[in-house]
DNA sequence: CTACAACCCGTAGCCACTACGGGATCAAGG
DNA sequence: CCTTGATCCCGTAGTGGCTACGGGTTGTAG
């Protein structure tokens, strides 16, 4: 066969992605079960290029898997949903505004016990009494 | 007996953790194991909710638990760390500015495409196209 | 036809928890 | 003393978004 598709390496390289994401993508349904050689082997076509573009496109700006199945549902041609993908766009940037505010928050208090610590004149380590402090109850995130 | 401590679950509210974040951080080593009662329920002192309060607030810092393990060994009365510490808040302070630079450049490219979608005058949606569009490779982290 | 790269699949690991289930224990009230 | 109900015990599994491993099969270039 001359015009056969793209093994899954070339399919992971072509799009930026690590091969063994897109079988993850693919078990979770997020990309579509492509075609198979005789022997078992994926092929695909060009269109999951640029699928699989979509997708680490949209998780590099930050979407969660379920955003992006939404996203590429929204963006099927004939579907007519600009307004519902420019609202999740919003509010995903509301997300990241607050994650900014947080973490330039915590940046603040860092900064300032890390100069505190200036020139050791200090008995007590000025970033520990931070860290010993207490604080509003807030609930933790899931990052680092 | 009448001074006996405080139960898992007092400690963890005393610091506003999670009961089993509490035997979660046991578990890992985080924290100590505490003596237990008859019956085999823990029995913890006035210094465990502070060791808890510490780890907790460091968590909110960002901190993530390896380096709070070292955190607490440098805090161990007797050691002369200080520097050390510092060194660690000042690492902590510039990946949240990276975090932060990064998340400002996310924010930046969705919210000019939420924009570009004001007034529906396009064919196609602006958000889609930045989503399919191409960019350098980058790393992905594993934030949502 | 033989090497060897690339693929197959299932499973387990990562972080920092959180939740569940079925049983034991504790403290207070009757 | 006995019951009741809250709290605790432990082990295990699930979360998100991958990544890594291992042992076997297939595809392809020389």
């Amino acid at each position: 066969m001359s015009t056969r598709g793209l093994t899954i390496g070339r399919l992971a390289q072509s799009a930026g992605v690590n091969l063994e994401t897109v079988r993850y993508y693919e078990r979770i349904g997020l990309m579509p079960p492509p075609p198979r050689t005789h022997g078992g082997h994926r092929s695909y076509a060009p269109e999951h290029v640029q699928r699989l573009r979509f997708i680490r496109r949209s998780r590099e700006l930050g979407f969660g898997l379920d955003a992006i199945r939404r996203l590429i549902a929204l963006s099927e041609p004939g579907v007519q949903a600009c307004c519902e993908v420019r609202d999740m766009a919003r509010d995903h940037v509301a997300s990241i505004d607050a994650r900014i505010a947080d973490l330039q928050r915590l940046r603040g208090v860092l900064r300032q016990a890390a100069a505190d610590c200036h020139d050791g004149g200090t008995v007590r380590c000025p970033v520990i009494e931070v860290l010993g402090g207490a604080s509003e109850p807030r609930r933790l995130d899931q990052r680092s």
